[in-house]
DNA sequence: CAGGTTATCTGACTAAAGTCAGATAATGTT
DNA sequence: AACATTATCTGACTTTAGTCAGATAACCTG
């Protein structure tokens, strides 16, 4: 039987005859790999020279002679940094536009020429999520971002679909006790989001009213994430950012339909409280002490 | 939220890191990447030159000059091919077998690397075979072997292990009628196994008594390649053989608890038919008709 | 055995990627 | 203002990969 060392040698061979097919597209276009490179950097962002050059990982001499081909060509012009005028900047001119946009459609096209081909997209795109998350890893950023924000919303779909497919009668958020977006904002409350990469795969909100005690709601982990202890590594984040807040006891409610995320709260020391609201979708209650005391910014209204 | 071009592109990201961290782990045994493939290909068995040229893709004048290093580091040694003294036969030194085993044990130790850090091997390596399958496609080789060999074995280890995990009562294959080896060989029957470059991916065997009918046993995809329709592509290929074989008449039976076997079997033309054996393990049975008229190597016992 | 074909080798080239030692000019520090 | 530091640029270099046109020797066909 194949070892699981050829499994993985296998898979390396077909994703490099894919990925190397990709870069031979890229060559169709009259320059060499390494000025797409940088065309491709400045077109997602990347507008200062030692930032291309650390996302690159260029030597500055040829990072140099990249910048002055593509420059020569039309499709970038360079500035000198206003508040230092040591640093360059790099912007796309309209052909240069143009010609990134030509590279993101060969990339897109053989994206999506890979996953029609298989005839099983959502399995395939199921899969290569979870190889791309374990390969990034501990690479992952929680942040904090506005729920109103495109990746925020993005897990919150994720969520009440889940929620709708696993609940009994499923899941309909309008009956439920929806936070309103400000109590999940900053200065009362906060929304994280776990990025790998550009991929949100997880969140987790804090929902406060401005006293010392608030609220965790929606916490999501993407089923192609599950197991890599994301979970945990939210539920950490958002007890420190409680804390930042001045909040010292953290609730939340669940439903019987979760019994994983149950056993979840269980083994990370949460308590299990008698019911607190009227949700008609939760079934069971937990509490969390995060600080001893009243933290500093704690209100006087409680 | 992320298109699936973008998840996808988010994928090769991730890959192409892992698979240039290899590559400069090959890089670091003070070689270059062609003659690292060069001497990897030798050791994999390939020994003629023209062989290795077909393989890797080079040009016959880069692939001479590989040679001549790696012949003049004293890791391989060249002769001319006996039969066609214009060919050249190439062999690893016993220097070179060491080398080619420290490339052998880099490669393993990054993919030992990349499985164990997730915690979560067998998810991820289900998750790797699916992609490495769905970009191998049709480059898929079903061919025939003794179903005493290496790849026949695997395939029958993993079917006898998934019928006893989804019958109710388990699977023993003793119970089983388990037809003999010579009936699953030439000239009577045969055993056919689908190779997605190295990985065996699923198999079917021919019993055969030496008489027209025959009797199919033993299909089997993998989990991962499943959907693919890689289960029609074996029973083409089975019917075929049997053809040959001079076989008119293919009987079968599957059990009540692999309803998608019996719904396959259905669509692809076969017709339900009376029990026709004692097997405890069997609840369908079903024959068809895969030639006209007695073909030329049937036998007069029929 | 003559003429064509085949497999490999050699030499002369190119393009791309990358390295390294300064040069230049702006900025920061004392 | 003098000196060190920083970001970028320039020129000279190397290695690797790859291309192409023959050369060479063995083989195949009639």
């Amino acid at each position: 039987m194949l070892t699981q060392e050829q499994r993985f040698r296998r898979f390396a061979r077909a994703v490099t005859t894919e990925l190397g097919a990709l870069e031979e597209s890229f060559l169709g276009r009259g320059r060499s790999l390494g000025a797409a490179r940088v065309l491709n950097a400045v077109g997602r962002g990347i507008t200062d020279v030692a930032s291309i050059r650390a996302y690159l990982d260029l030597d500055s001499g040829l990072m140099s002679r990249l910048l002055r081909s593509l420059e020569t060509e039309g499709l970038i012009l360079t500035s000198a940094d206003p508040g230092d005028a040591r640093r360059r900047l790099v912007a796309l001119s309209e052909a240069g536009a143009r010609e990134f946009q030509a590279y993101e459609d060969l990339s897109d096209a053989r994206a999506r020429n890979f996953l029609v081909r298989s005839g099983r997209i959502d399995k395939l795109l199921g899969a290569i999520d979870l190889v791309a998350t374990a390969l990034i890893g501990e690479r992952i950023d929680i942040r904090e971002v506005d729920p109103r924000n495109a990746a925020a919303r993005a897990c919150l779909e994720h969520y009440y679909r889940e929620l709708d497919d696993r609940f009994e009668d499923g899941f309909d958020v309008s009956l439920s006790r929806d936070p309103d977006v400000a109590k999940m904002a900053p200065p009362r409350g906060a929304f994280l989001v776990a990025m790998s990469d550009t991929l949100p795969i997880g969140c987790v909100a804090l929902s406060g009213d401005g006293t010392g005690r608030a609220e965790v709601k929606r916490l999501w982990v993407d089923r192609s994430a599950r197991g890599f202890g994301f979970g945990r590594l939210l539920m950490s984040a958002v007890e420190a950012t409680a804390r930042q807040r001045g909040i010292f006891l953290l609730r939340l409610d669940t439903n019987r339909a979760l019994p994983e995320a149950v056993a979840f709260y269980r083994r990370a020391g949460w308590r299990e409280i008698e019911r607190f609201n009227d949700d008609p979708y939760a079934h069971f209650f937990f509490e969390k002490k995060v600080s001893d005391h009243l933290g500093s910014m704690s209100t006087t209204t409680e």
